[in-house]
RNA sequence: GGUCCGGUAGCUCAGUUGGAUAGAGCAUCAGCCUUCUAAGCUGAGGGUCAUUGGUUCGAAUCCAAUCCGGAUCACCA
C-alpha cells in the first residue's frame, strides 16, 4: 500500500477514535502532497470536518496530528498551516520503502487475476502504407495493452487488418494496368509502398478520365460513376466476392507484398500482435444477429428488405444493418466481429483503439450489441484518440500529404545520430553498438512525443519542425538513465544488485531534501501505473518518468554519490539511483522505449 | 440542427473524487563544466485558466448559458 493511501486510513481512524458520536462518512477525507513552500511531505485537508465537529481548524488538527504522532509510526512532526494539517514522514520509513523496493524488478505491478481484455490497434488498410497518425494508434494500442498486462489483466493484443473492398481493388487495377509486372523484388521498393504507389495512380488516372468525360459534355456526377476505370474496379470487387480465381490470386499476391512491408515496420517498431483477424475472413458476419434481432423486433424492416435499427430514442438516428438485397454494411460486420472477438477469447473487456472521427460509429456499435441483448455489448470501450494533423489540415493519402511513417523513422534515426555526432558522444562505442543507440534514441523521441499527450487530444505536427530531443523527451529519461548507469559502473554496483546489497544499511543522519524528493516520487508510482490503466491514458507515465528525471537530474547537480560524505550517504544515494533507474526502464518499457546504458 | 470532444503563458502541453500564491517543456534573457556524462543544472520575465452567471469555507476543476475550433450524423469503409 502506497503512503498517501496509509495515511488515509490512519486518519479515518483517527477521527472515529476521536469522534465516535459524529457521522463522517459524508466528509471525505482528502490527502495530498504536501507544496513544496511549506513544511511537510503529505497533507490532510481539514476544511470538511470543521463544519461537521464545530470545532477550529487549528484546534482540530492539533488534536488529530497528536493522535496520529502518537498511535503510528509513520510520522515524526506535524505543521498546520491555515486548514491544512502538514505531516513529516519518518525518515525511517522512507528508509525501509527503498530497502523492499529498490531492486523489485516488477515494482508497481499488480499480481495476475482473471480479467480478460483484447486491446485492438493498428488496423491498417492493404492498399497504402503507414503514415504518422497510424503510428499514434500503434503506440497507444501497444503502450495500452502493456499497461494492463502490468495491472495484473490478461490481455490479447489484436489487428483487424482490412484487406478487402473497393479501395483494394483500385490498388490492383492500377497494378494491372500500368504496372508492366513489376514486383518489390524486381523494383526494390518495399512492398507496401509499391502497392500504395498504385493506389496514389489509380486516382490520378481516375481524376483524369473524368475530366475528359465532363470535357466531352458529360455531367461531373455522371462522369464519376461512369470513369472506365472506377467501372473495373467495382467489376473486380463484384469478381472477388464471386471468388474469382485470378482475382483473388492478385489480391493474396499484392497483399502478400504489403504484409512483408509492414513486418519490417512493426519490427522496426517493436509492435506486435497475438492475434490477427482479416475482414477477408469476417466481413460476412454479423447478418445471422440482425436477423435474430429482427424476430426479436428489436430491429424492423422496410417494403424494400432493408433491416434498420431506430436510436432516436437514444438521441441518435436510424441506422441501417442489412441493404435490401441481403448485402452488409460496416456496421454489419463489425457487429458479428464483435461477438467473434468475444466467443474466442471469453472477454470480459474489448478496448477498441479508433481515431475520434469514429465516436459515433462506435457509439451505435455498443448502444446496438446492447439492443440485441449480446453479452458482448457491456465491455466494449472505445479508447479514441485525436487525429494528427499537419498545419494545413488533414493527412490526405490521394492528395500526396501524408507523412509516411517509414520516412519518419529514418529521419528520426539520422537526427540522433547528428545530433549525437554533434554533441561529441561517439567515443567508446562500436559501430554496430551506435547503430543500436540511434535507433534507440530516435524511435525513443517518436514514441515519446506522441504518447505525451492526452489521447483524445487531437494533435498538430509540423514536419518542418523536427521533433526535439531536449526538454520533455524521451531523450532527457534515456539520458538521465545513462547517467546513472555510469555511476553505478564505476561503483561497482549492479544495475539490479542482489536484495542483500544493502542489508547492513541503517540510518543515522536526517535525509536531506534532495534525496527525499526522490524517494516521495518513487513510492508514488505504483499510484501512476495504476492511474494509467483506469483512465487509459499512456501520457501519465510520460509525465511521471519526465518529473522523475527532472528530480534525479536536480539531485545528481546537489549531490555527490560516489563522493558522498560518508558510507552511509553513498548507500543511501545508490539505492535511491538504483531504483530510479529500475523506475524508468520499467514505465519507459511499457510504453516500448529503450534506455540505453550509455549515451 | 442533433450528438460528442476540445479552448490554461508567445508556442506545445500538465493540472483526475473541488484545496494553499495555477505548473512543466520550447522560445527569450542571466548564471553554472579542473569535480559521478552540460542531451544537464540554477534563476528571471511571461496568465482575465474562452466569456458570463451559479453552487460554497474554497472553483482551472462541478452546474447553466453563451462564444470559438474540431469530429460525426451515408444503402462509404
Amino acid at each position: 500500500m502506497t503512503l498517501a493511501a496509509q495515511i488515509k486510513l490512519a486518519a479515518e481512524d483517527a477521527l472515529k477514535h476521536l469522534f465516535p458520536n459524529v457521522d463522517l462518512s459524508t466528509a471525505a477525507i482528502t490527502v495530498n502532497q504536501t507544496k513544496p513552500e511549506f513544511k511537510g511531505d503529505y497533507t490532510l485537508v481539514l476544511f470538511p470536518f470543521v463544519k461537521l465537529l464545530r470545532q477550529k481548524p487549528d484546534e482540530l488538527g492539533k488534536i488529530i496530528g497528536n493522535y496520529l504522532l502518537e498511535k503510528t509510526e509513520l510520522f515524526s512532526a506535524f505543521d498546520i498551516v491555515s486548514g491544512f494539517l502538514n505531516l513529516t514522514i519518518r525518515d525511517t520509513c522512507w528508509v525501509s520503502f527503498l530497502l523492499n523496493h529498490f531492486n523489485d524488478a516488477h515494482y508497481g505491478e499488480k499480481s495476475k487475476h482473471d480479467k480478460r481484455i483484447m486491446v485492438e490497434y493498428s488496423s491498417p488498410n492493404t492498399n497504402k502504407p503507414l503514415h504518422f497518425g497510424h503510428l499514434r494508434n500503434n503506440f497507444l494500442g501497444y503502450a495500452m495493452a502493456e499497461i494492463l498486462k502490468a495491472n495484473g489483466n490478461q490481455v490479447v493484443k489484436a489487428n483487424l487488418v482490412n484487406d478487402r473492398g473497393i479501395h483494394i481493388c483500385k490498388s490492383m487495377i492500377a497494378w494491372q494496368r500500368y504496372a508492366q509486372g513489376d514486383t518489390p523484388a524486381r523494383t526494390g521498393i518495399k512492398g507496401d509502398h509499391l502497392v500504395g504507389d498504385y493506389y496514389v495512380k489509380f486516382n490520378d488516372a481516375y481524376k483524369a478520365e473524368v475530366e475528359q468525360l465532363v470535357a466531352e459534355g458529360m455531367d461531373k456526377d455522371t462522369a464519376e460513376k461512369e470513369a472506365p476505370i472506377m467501372k473495373d474496379a467495382q467489376d473486380m470487387l463484384r469478381k472477388w466476392e464471386m471468388g474469382d480465381s485470378d482475382v483473388r490470386s492478385l489480391w493474396a499476391m499484392m497483399n502478400g507484398w504489403v504484409y512483408d512491408g509492414f513486418d519490417k515496420t512493426y519490427a522496426r517498431l517493436g509492435i506486435d500482435f497475438d492475434k490477427v483477424y482479416h475482414e477477408s475472413e469476417t466481413y460476412l458476419l454479423g447478418k445471422d444477429i440482425v436477423k435474430e434481432g429482427l424476430r426479436k423486433g428489436v430491429l424492423y424492416q422496410k417494403e424494400d428488405g432493408s433491416m434498420w435499427v431506430d436510436l432516436t430514442e437514444e438521441g441518435l438516428d436510424q441506422k441501417l444493418l442489412l441493404r435490401g438485397d441481403g448485402t452488409s454494411v460496416y456496421m454489419t460486420q463489425d457487429l458479428g466481429t464483435a461477438k467473434l472477438k468475444y466467443n474466442d477469447y471469453k472477454l470480459d473487456q474489448s478496448i477498441y483503439v479508433i481515431a475520434d472521427e469514429q465516436n459515433y460509429h462506435m457509439q451505435v456499435l455498443k448502444l446496438i450489441l446492447k439492443k440485441l441483448g449480446e453479452p458482448c455489448a457491456d465491455g466494449i470501450y472505445h479508447l479514441s484518440y485525436g487525429m494528427v494533423e499537419l498545419p494545413s489540415g488533414r493527412m490526405k493519402s490521394r492528395e500526396g500529404t501524408v507523412v509516411d511513417a517509414d520516412d519518419m523513422i529514418d529521419e528520426m534515426v539520422g537526427l540522433a545520430k547528428t545530433q549525437t555526432e554533434e554533441a561529441g558522444k561517439t567515443e567508446g562505442f562500436s559501430a554496430d553498438e551506435l547503430s543500436k543507440l540511434y535507433d534507440t534514441i530516435g524511435l525513443g523521441a517518436l514514441k515519446f512525443y506522441l504518447l505525451r499527450v492526452d489521447p483524445k487530444k487531437k494533435m498538430i505536427f509540423d514536419p518542418k519542425e523536427s521533433i526535439d530531443l531536449h526538454g520533455f523527451t524521451a531523450t532527457f529519461i534515456q539520458y538521465a538513465h545513462a547517467r546513472i548507469c555510469s555511476i553505478l559502473r564505476k561503483e561497482g554496483c549492479p544495475l539490479q544488485p542482489d536484495s542483500t546489497k544493502f542489508q547492513s544499511f541503517s540510518l543515522k543522519r536526517e535525509i536531506l531534501p534532495a534525496e527525499k524528493k526522490l524517494a516521495h516520487a518513487l513510492e508514488q508510482y505504483p499510484d501512476v501505473l495504476e492511474d494509467a490503466a483506469k483512465e487509459y491514458n499512456p501520457s501519465l507515465l510520460c509525465n511521471y518518468s519526465f518529473q522523475l528525471a527532472q528530480l534525479f537530474n536536480s539531485f545528481y547537480d546537489e549531490h555527490s554519490i560516489s563522493k558522498a560524505e560518508n558510507e552511509e550517504k553513498k548507500h543511501l544515494r545508490l539505492m535511491l539511483i538504483v531504483m530510479t533507474a529500475q523506475v524508468l526502464r520499467h514505465a519507459m518499457h511499457l510504453l516500448g522505449i529503450r534506455l540505453p546504458e550509455k549515451m
